[in-house]
DNA sequence: GTCCTGGATGACCACCTGGTCATCGCATGA
DNA sequence: TCATGCGATGACCAGGTGGTCATCCAGGAC
């Protein structure tokens, strides 16, 4: 059944398999699925429509491929992160993440938006399937980090594991999406000037010690 | 130059205007700008395509002209929330506005949801104001209650002013989204069960006292 | 030199979109 | 009773979409 991309794909030159990958991951990136053009795409490529068809069946292969292509890049740096953080403590991991992720979206801008598009476009045929694996490589990564936290005795355990995991998503989710274009974005103006570690800095002092006065 | 909704739109029975902007905030809710048809909300609405130019001028006319009927209704429920919290403490204003708005959101589900799209198509066209508009409304609303809560001592001010805002726009806006339609959205199945009163209290807790464990 | 074949090609298709406008029905006023 | 004109109507338009397929060409086999 899933019979796509075709032996006919695999035969092209290298180069030009990766220039479409890269096209297409643009293409996505930047209008989202439905919006995306076949057309665009080929004439930028300057290749014909026809052989999108040929390789990938329809827009939907095309994109299940691309999916599939970028899911790896991502599983690997998830991995790497977590083979070179194993022993550190919660806040250091989490540091070690955030600054790592800040490196990777902006070196795979194109890549980061296009599953901004998947966790957002309620109407992208297959969803489900891509959510899940999103969710799986994400969410559980910081259920995982959670769970070490609360055994080490790192974190405190008022709130339920679900809730925490909800929360740091959200904030890390935010982080990244501000500090990933800083340009013309809806929600770049406001963010005070600093470094990144600064950037870091405040945010893993949020998470630890919130917003509350402390008696002193 | 913004000679729209007509004259002609005016005249019509304010039922009939009624169920127009109820379908067309139906319509952008659901499938956002681009894919909002106006076959597809002429036909629901039983009325002819032609109406919908000759009262709105375009699409572009037609949106704006429900997002201007929405965003009265938005800010007459923010000014509410304001009056009747003015003299509370940081995060008692807080935890109202969570309630609040959580009873919002499930009354007006279309409404909500337009919004989101608002803020995350950047191929919207005149985005720029709108977003300027949702965010006057929204931010300078949390930068207020932030301003207020570090003069009054209520919170720590390790933070700069922006980032606190900036996270709790983040967890605001995720906790919302979580909780307006608990179904089938791609985040639901991992909160945990409670009432609403006690997920308030979950977010509160966090953002008052952080994740960190406190020595006793 | 002559086949043969795999694959690149782009004209073409049906369908859908936002938008237009000639037509016509109806309510009003004389 | 007729004339007027407003506004509802939907057939129609140009343009764009994902997708198809007859055609053609280059390169290998003999």
């Amino acid at each position: 059944m899933n019979d796509y991309p075709t032996t006919t794909f695999h035969k092209v030159p290298a180069q030009k398999q990766g220039a479409i990958l890269e096209a297409a991951i643009a293409e996505f990136a930047a209008y989202g699925y439905h919006q995306a053009s076949i057309n665009r795409l080929v004439n930028r490529l300057g290749i014909a429509k026809g052989s999108i068809f040929q390789y990938f069946g329809s827009k939907q292969g095309l994109f299940e491929h691309v999916f599939a292509q970028t899911k790896e890049i991502v599983s690997e740096h998830l991995r790497f992160i977590r083979e070179h953080t194993r022993d550190k403590d919660f806040f250091t991991r989490l540091s070690t993440i955030l600054i790592s992720g800040l490196a990777f979206v902006r070196e795979h801008p194109g890549l980061y938006r296009m599953y901004m598009h998947v966790l957002r476009d309620e109407h992208l045929p297959g969803r489900a399937a891509y959510l899940q694996q999103v969710r799986t490589a994400s969410r559980a990564y910081l259920a995982g980090l959670v769970d070490q936290g609360l055994a080490n005795q790192e974190l405190a355990p008022d709130l339920s594991r679900e809730w925490t995991v909800l929360f740091l998503d959200a904030l890390l989710d935010r982080f990244f999406q501000v500090l990933s274009d800083p340009g013309q974005d809806g929600n770049s103006q406001d963010i005070p000037p600093g470094t990144d570690q600064e950037h870091v800095q405040s945010l893993i002092h949020f998470i630890r010690k919130g917003l509350g006065q402390r008696k002193s």
